[in-house]
DNA sequence: GTCTATATTTCGATAGAC
DNA sequence: GTCTATCGAAATATAGAC
């Protein structure tokens, strides 16, 4: 986010995409069409169909820049772990890259049905992806309920700060927020000394 | 969820709001054509037409079980509180509820972006629902950063579960999946005991 | 690589019969 | 309340010139 605007030569093929993603985020896959993105491009709409050979492609574009991520971010660990403590160090190894690729992983959480449907046709490879790993480890019935419960309680709040970040809280630095959110996962993660609360009431 | 399906008299009306909110939560709502809809209901597209006035007026009518869901839970608590036992408190007492009421949640968190284009036209008394509520409190200076980011983390985790709840583990029981919720938003937002671990690394 | 048409399709919405 | 038939708008995609 320290973007000097002194980009040496951005492709516009890469152009398109970021104008996409913003407006994806703003308003929807569904709801942007090919003429806006060309707009803001100051070129025509029959244009993009140079570099894209559809608007599909453009969101699939944009889904393999999130793999690409996904791909960096998990390289170090072989499997998504099945431990809370490796779990925590996971987390704690890719928050602040998942803080810099912010926007991406926002229009990607906010168009998920969009994408849903394009997942259809690729699933072929893409079990090798952040999001596949995360829930094979989810539905394994070996790692207990309660592990599980918390290692998606730590995802979720994750995305929650990012949402945080993105909507309310723009004037807050990056590293601030991530290291509240690691402090965060941590009292979800590592377990708590001896001392019990109360126990907690059985609902209903 | 204990559904008798001796549902006495359920209205045409209601029944296009059931189907509707399936394939706008698998499809979303651009990708949902009203044929569809009608399709799954046994008529035509047209007969869509006497209970609704347009398509909007579907995604309105959901909105509007949202907000009376939200008004429900919340007219227990005048505001949403700025303190974390407060907001402890709160969603604790929400969260059952928040489960029942699952899919409708899911959905509108789906499909967020079309919301959002309507909540433009309507942003009159819509400032008294629970999602503008909390919008409030995340965004108010006079609470602790810190604070903030464990409230949003904590309906983090409850999202997080609804999503697991419905992709992941349909097997498992509501109340076991909200009691560990519950367990889970404790370690968020209840401070700990004296003890403290080791100081956070500061990134970078 | 980008342009100006234009073709094609999909879908929301309406008209009017039953 | 539901139907068939159709309209009109919008947006994806293509053709072909420059």
């Amino acid at each position: 986010m320290v973007a000097t605007d002194a980009e040496p030569e951005q492709s516009t093929r890469d152009r398109i995409l970021d104008i996409a993603m913003d407006l994806f985020i703003e308003q929807g896959f569904d709801k942007t069409s090919l003429r806006e993105i060309a707009d803001q491009l100051g070129f025509s709409k029959a244009a993009i169909y140079y570099h894209f050979q559809s608007k599909d492609e453009i969101l699939l574009a944009l889904h393999m820049r999130l793999h690409e991520f996904g791909r960096r971010a998990m390289e170090r660990f072989g499997e998504a772990p099945a431990t809370l403590e490796a779990w925590a160090m996971l987390l704690d190894g890719v928050i602040d890259e998942i803080f810099e690729n912010r926007r991406l992983i926002l229009m990607h959480q906010r168009n998920a049905a969009a994408f849903r449907l394009h997942h259809a046709d690729e699933h072929d490879e893409a079990n090798q992806d952040m999001e596949e790993q995360f829930r094979r480890v989810f539905s394994d019935p070996a790692v207990p309920l309660r592990d599980r419960v918390r290692m998606v309680a730590a995802v979720g709040t994750i995305m929650g700060g990012l949402v945080l970040s993105g909507d309310l809280l723009k004037d807050v630095p990056s590293e601030e927020l991530a290291d509240l959110i690691r402090d965060a996962i941590g009292d979800l993660l590592v377990s708590r000394p001896a001392t019990r609360r109360s126990p907690r009431r059985r609902s209903r």
